[in-house]
DNA sequence: AGGGGAGGGTTCGACTTTCCAACTTAACGG
DNA sequence: CCGTTAAGTTGGAAAGTCGAACCCTCCCCT
């Protein structure tokens, strides 16, 4: 029987699993800005570079992040999102324009995104099927994991 | 004048220096579900109680959570997400999605969620302008911050 | 009146991570 | 030969996490 101090199955918890921990997404953001080479990263981010070489091991493991040579002799490195990090970058631009709306008086945001559009970016989450934005009221979970209930394990 | 160890300024980093801690996406998740109580948060979490105790004053510090009387004699609290902790639920659903598209063999996702259009939630996320969904390759950055370019601080 | 929950935490000590500075290795440039 | 750049690694102190046990208040049952 599932132990009932298992937490609840759930793909946010295994998402964070894998980038939740910290300085993981500063990193995808600066290499999702190019900024792939170590001591990048580490004047970018500001994490001590030991914490940094842990982190790039395990993004380059689970596959969000691709170690590339961009120099033999001497040997150098870069990292570059693979194809699962860049689908990342919409959870960073949603979470940037949050910072931006609640961290912050005014409109000094330190950073500026512009969109292909020629607009700068505000991103919207909407629902594939119908367009329209999300919003908490609109949406009602449905755990499929057996023995779960949206208020807690069913056993309980 | 700015030391030059000074992480890049970003609202990325300042959102995750609230929300980025372990657990407190996972608290937003289940008090967005209904689940409150900090028993039930134990539980469907799996968290130590002394750092929930902790993860829950950080964040109904930063106005994310309150924190509501449900029962005075017996004395019993709930929390609930304010604007601003709801606001932040669309990261959560793009995280989710990315879990369950990356993490994930097959459709064994442990938690649908129902849109009010009727269809299952997929969350897309758009730029508010054009609607069109948000690619990397369209977007560029453009640091607003002085000292700052997208490579690195301007002074290096 | 006593006993047993439930709910919402706090406390304790062991354990694990993080942090920072210094060091390493390899190659290049003058 | 000397200094520099890049990409890490190492070591020890400081901070954070974990799990179990405890506490307190009130309710309900008998």
């Amino acid at each position: 029987m599932a132990a009932t101090k298992d937490p609840r199955p759930c793909s946010i918890a295994d998402a964070l699993a894998l980038v939740g921990e910290k300085y993981s997404l500063l990193v995808l953001r600066e290499v999702c800005l190019g900024n792939g080479r170590f001591d990048q990263l580490v004047r970018n981010i500001g994490a001590p570079r030991d914490i940094l070489a842990t982190r790039l091991r395990r993004l380059v493991d689970a596959g969000i992040l691709s170690k590339r040579t961009y120099s033999e002799r001497p040997q150098r490195f870069e990292y570059r999102p693979t194809q699962a990090g860049l689908e990342l970058e919409p959870v960073l631009m949603t979470l940037m324009a949050w910072g931006d709306r609640h961290l912050r008086q005014d409109d000094d945001r330190p950073m500026v995104i512009e969109h292909i559009c020629g607009n700068e970016l505000v991103p919207v989450v909407t629902c594939q099927a119908c367009g329209d934005p999300v919003h908490h009221e609109d949406l009602t979970a449905h755990p499929q994991a057996p023995g779960w209930t949206v208020a807690g394990p069913a056993a309980a």
